[in-house]
DNA sequence: TTGAAAGCGCTACCAC
DNA sequence: GTGGTAGCGCTTTCAA
């Protein structure tokens, strides 16, 4: 069941199935017809892997994300999913790779292999070892995410400082002047990580700016961590009365850890930030919060990895998506409670 | 950068590269060294696509997803991560595929191409198209979840209908006499989606056997179903106390229904179910549920396919997972509300 | 212990 | 419009 079965039971040379197939070279009517019978009877499928060496592209593209441990979310399934169905529209497939920051072990198999044609990185850090050796090897890469100096890398990117500097403004607006800021998890902040980072100097500026007082704290991943942080914001200023978190998984603890102290949203407390709409609308009160398009940012990221395999110069797209109103902001309680 | 090159510069033929490589004829200790050095002077790694090519096996692995729209769930990315890092653990890679039920395209693209050596079928229904395609074509193949009649096929599945029975005893235990199941979405149960008729088969035997009255609602996979559900339950039958739910996507959106309809969990509303522990932690007051083990039944799977690969025969697992006490559970009140 | 060479299945150049 | 054939980069048998 190879192209050379074809051929003889077409009554052709190889080369001329082939050229029916990919359409590269004119074939009269009744050949085509011909072969294209043979090729429906015997159910026969070009080889991928012969067909990636002779043609010296594989038309597979790498995404590459870290293991758990800092656990996936939601945003990131979308993603894959973003990515995976927007590859799939193009004729391409996607293979997937569990690597941490630093690690060669994978860049080797995807990209020292040849296993694919360019690759998607995500969960970016400001400073990324991934980044620097793709850039060095010349292979066509797309970051989501950007790093420190991103001049000449193509990604695709939130503009966390932006979106930040919304959410205080409009807690600003409501009358607040004490805020808190819901960061990722220390050891993210720590690697280096780039909405972390970025997400704060936004909370930093705005806050100096509207002339407000807040803190920032850094909160794991999930839910404990969410309810341990709102106790410590508490704790610490507990006229605090605006809350800004980008930590989508850490929200159903940071609300239980905000009504565990008696404190009601938005009435005392409002909350909002930035995170996956299925986050955002699983909390009561629902979320006042910028949604994160991550499907939409899977088919740019696509969408620029393909222009750079082509050979395109490298592009990159900031997004800035709305904040969505719904229930977890008000105005401020006229009295510190 | 390629064998040829290796072997000229060390002085050997491409056999001996190819050997020393993979160690299937004995080397000499000095021309292994020799062959060493040069290829990491070069940075030499074996192509890919060769080696596919020539082995007749690609070493790498098809996942196959349905595409969003149902969209993904929690568990549905844990899984991703433990098949992908368990398969990394036995040197395979990963490749995504998005395909609906029916859909012939992925298939030829996965199989036909001869793009991976075996494949992991998620989200299967009863009647499986994809799964009758690939049993026929005698693909190693292994699903999560299984099909009706899933004799002869490797699969790894929860056990639904015992872990919904045990969320009903638990209730039942409580006190709770009229309860309601919240299942997946109504598309999905018409489709046959396995699990949603596993839970449900459970739930209304369960029912029967401890004399229990019970209604079953299909409920959309959002916090907005979620919601409605709730309405629905407590307007259908106000004496429901207890409810177990099977759709983790949709929980946040039930409690605020339960809520707004005036009810408080547990006190006067028990829930309980089976859903990712993210899920079941982050909202308030914590579900109490069997927590799905996505990332161990990712490993599970590969393990099950990499054993069809190597022409063994089909095993099954099936697993229960334990009902983690939290605190949405509690004694029905006295009277009905 | 090593080398030469025949594939693996497909593409694309060179002829006719 | 079609056929012959030399690669693509690797593995593996056969020979030495």
């Amino acid at each position: 069941m190879n192209i050379g079965e074809v051929a003889r039971r077409a009554k052709v040379s190889r080369s001329t199935v082939s050229y029916a197939l990919s359409g590269k070279r004119p074939v009269s009517e009744s050949t085509r017809r011909r072969i294209q019978r043979v090729i429906e009877e015997m159910g026969y499928r070009p080889n991928a892997s012969a067909r990636a060496l002779a043609r010296g592209e594989t038309r597979t593209l790498g995404l590459v994300f870290p293991p758990a441990g800092n656990h996936y979310t939601d945003m990131q399934l979308d993603f894959i999913g973003g990515v995976t169905e927007a590859a799939a529209g193009r004729d391409y497939d996607v293979l997937l790779s569990v690597a941490d920051a630093g690690e060669e072990r994978s860049f080797q198999r995807l990209i020292g292999e040849r296993r694919v044609d360019g690759a998607i990185l995500m969960e970016i850090r400001l400073h990324d070892a991934r980044v620097e050796r793709m850039r060095e090897s010349a292979f066509p890469f797309v970051t989501i995410g950007r790093i420190s100096d991103p001049d000449g890398t193509a990604w695709v990117d939130l503009d966390y400082r932006t979106l930040v500097r919304r959410c205080v403004q409009h807690l600003s607006d409501l009358g607040h002047r004490r805020l808190a800021f819901v960061n990722r998890s220390e050891a993210l902040l720590r690697s280096g990580y780039e909405s972390a980072h970025r997400g704060q100097d936004g909370f930093d500026l705005a806050v100096r700016e509207l002339g407000l007082s807040g803190a920032a704290y850094p909160c794991e991943d999930d839910a404990m961590g969410g309810e341990r942080c709102a106790a410590r914001i508490l704790a610490d200023h507990p006229e605090t009365t605006g809350i800004v978190t980008v930590n989508e998984a850490s929200l159903g603890g940071l609300y239980r850890g905000i009504t565990a102290a008696g404190r009601t949203i938005p009435r005392n407390m409002s909350v909002t930030g930035i995170a996956g709409a299925r986050w955002a609308d699983a909390v009561t009160p629902a979320l006042t919060a910028a949604d994160v398009p991550a499907r939409e940012m899977g088919r740019i990221a696509i969408d620029l990895l393909l222009e750079r395999i082509a050979g395109a110069p490298a592009r990159d797209r900031l997004l800035v998506p709305p904040v969505v109103l719904r229930a977890s902001t008000g105005t401020a309680p006229r009295l510190a409670p």
